[in-house]
DNA sequence: TTGCTCCTCACGTCACGTGAGGTGGC
DNA sequence: TTGCTCCTCACGTCACGTGAGGTGGC
């Protein structure tokens, strides 16, 4: 019920020989348990902490695509596992752009899971990396501000 | 000639009595040099590598007002103090709206330097200080990912 | 009939990027 | 006339937020 726990350890698998990893789900049985329920918009919203309008916004971007029922969405196990990969994928920074494109990588030869190349990651880290500087750089300007403010000119 | 260099200390005045840092240029001289020649739109983006959409962007948005010869953009050294302002601003990590209630602020009271208050400035910290840690993780688990495509699987 | 949840446009936000078409002076 | 720099719209990008107006079943 508490999908934003930190992980220490999340399932990737390594592609012999290959510059490549497959970024995937821990639960492989979820997808398979079809006979749970169908979820509508309202509560996959809920357990995700995420807006309706969100949802939808990914699924006009390709990364989701629930079944309709009487025109309302309807998310499977399958479609659970997928939104679970693309914030994960969020969290490591990718834009939803990239995330289709690993996805879209990821259908055919590993279903289910992202295709993250080497150079990929690297490269992301690098990005994720100045930014970090950039940030540090502002922190320890404004921590610099605020303690000038608090012990300073009180008298 | 070098906008980017690393400040180690950066101007600050602060306001006896108060909750409120008035954030400034070191060169109060340069204002004052109105002998300066003006710069155009071409010569301002260059030497603050920016580009001259950026520039039209900020006086849209009230930042900049450099005056017109001949319907062309022309910047003073006032302008360009205002400039290093907001760009110094910028890399504290506020928004433009944020910036110009800033500018806005410091008219009338202490013209030419952004208005900065305690709570504002605690805020922003948190802010960053959050958003530190989320790249932080994303980090870790980057590197875990790029650890094992590099030690791992070569026979 | 009211109330709830869902739906589809479609415009707004943020900080610009990117042409499109036109002007002025060398 | 060509070339350069400047100009003003105005649409595109990113990841949604936020109504506006309408539907279906309890």
């Amino acid at each position: 019920s508490e999908p934003h726990i930190m992980q220490s350890c999340e399932p990737v698998t390594l592609f012999p020989s290959s510059d490549v990893v497959w970024i995937e789900n821990d639960g492989p049985d979820r997808a398979n348990a079809d006979a749970a329920p169908l979820l509508d918009i309202g509560e996959v919203a809920a357990r995700f902490g995420l807006t309706q309008r969100a949802l939808r916004f990914y699924e006009g971007r390709g990364l989701l695509s629930p079944i309709r029922e009487a025109g309302r969405r309807s998310y499977s196990g399958r479609d659970l596992d997928r939104l679970t990969l693309i914030l994960r994928a969020k969290k490591l920074g990718f834009t939803l752009t990239e995330i289709a494109g690993m996805m879209h990588a990821g259908e055919g030869a590993k279903t289910g899971s992202l295709k993250l190349t080497r150079a990929k990651c690297a490269q992301q880290i690098e990005t994720l990396e100045r930014q970090q500087r950039e940030t540090d750089a502002a922190l320890c300007e404004l921590r610099r501000i605020h303690t000038l403010l608090s012990s300073g000119v009180r008298g």
